[in-house]
DNA sequence: CACACATAGTTGTCGTATCAACTCGTCACC
DNA sequence: GGTGACGAGTTGATACGACAACTATGTGTG
């Protein structure tokens, strides 16, 4: 609030530099995890655990796109790429009248479940463990105060 | 610390999610502003600033990677198309030996005072100005353990 | 039944990121 | 003074993401 022109103060310019690089730190440092001992993506991971949790492990495009806020294009793409790894299958539907549908493969399930061990893993190595108490109070209060100012529904990746 | 497994509790898992879900917002908001009041991407943003901080407004390849902490190759191809948007020159050193050298071009001078306002004022009003003094003060003291438990050392985008 | 219209999905294009290969100049050493 | 290693920079291949155009399958109304 110092002036009407926005501008920051060194101390806050600093601080903001500090917490993009932090959060930057910590984010490639899972998805390295990921990659390297699972071979898994980010990209693949979000939407294997939707799949995952999804009843009867299956879910059409749009549903995918809207829970992770993607675009229903970027799914499709995602999809044919998953699906020549043979991490999920499209198939015909048959339950919702005639529309296709999307489940996770054998080896998809079985990724998953290899993954989401070492995403949790990773976890709690480089962030629960690390933070203290209160600052992972104050992360969570600020990310609900972030989520409800912009009332943006999805959920997105990192299960 | 429930095991030794590293699973997480739902608790910590929805924390987790709403946290990087209270990010993304953020950063994309911030890119939002950047991107459709000023024309720049947040990738441009990062190199002009890092520009206009050197000392003659003038660094090699290798300098912009390293404080961006980005690969060469990137920093390469993100100059060329910024070259022919005529916001940097490449200039044929003359300094240091023989190697050649990147410049703020007027235009990208120009166009930083306008991006760095905006991006100030955006910063306050998405960030600052949200965030409470003592979120602030927890997210800062996290960013710091975070930044010397990697030990690394680059500075990044988003001045 | 036909027509328009909405919804779901795919495809193509472009900009961007990563990786590896390549060029070119500098320097050390024989 | 050649030659080989190294550092700096560029280029090309490939993969990914955003956007828009297109296809195909409902749904509704005359």
């Amino acid at each position: 609030m110092a002036d009407t022109t926005g501008e920051l103060t060194g101390d806050d310019r600093e601080l903001w530099e500090r917490w993009t690089r932090a959060q930057r730190l910590l984010a490639s440092e899972v998805d390295r995890r990921l990659q390297t001992r699972c071979g898994v993506s980010k990209a693949e991971f979000s939407v294997l655990v939707t799949l995952f949790r999804a009843p009867d492990e299956e879910l059409r495009v749009v549903d995918i796109a809207e829970t992770l806020d993607w675009d229903k294009s970027r799914v499709a793409h995602q999809l044919t790429r998953m699906e020549s790894r043979a991490l999920v299958d499209r198939v015909e539907s048959g339950a919702r009248g005639r529309r296709t549908g999307v489940r996770l493969a054998p080896e998809g399930r079985r990724l998953t479940a290899e993954a989401t061990a070492v995403h949790a893993r990773a976890l709690r190595e480089v962030f629960f463990d690390v933070a203290s108490p209160a600052q992972l109070r104050a992360i969570d209060s600020w990310s609900s105060a972030m989520i409800s100012r912009a009332g943006a529904p999805a959920r997105d990746d990192d299960a």
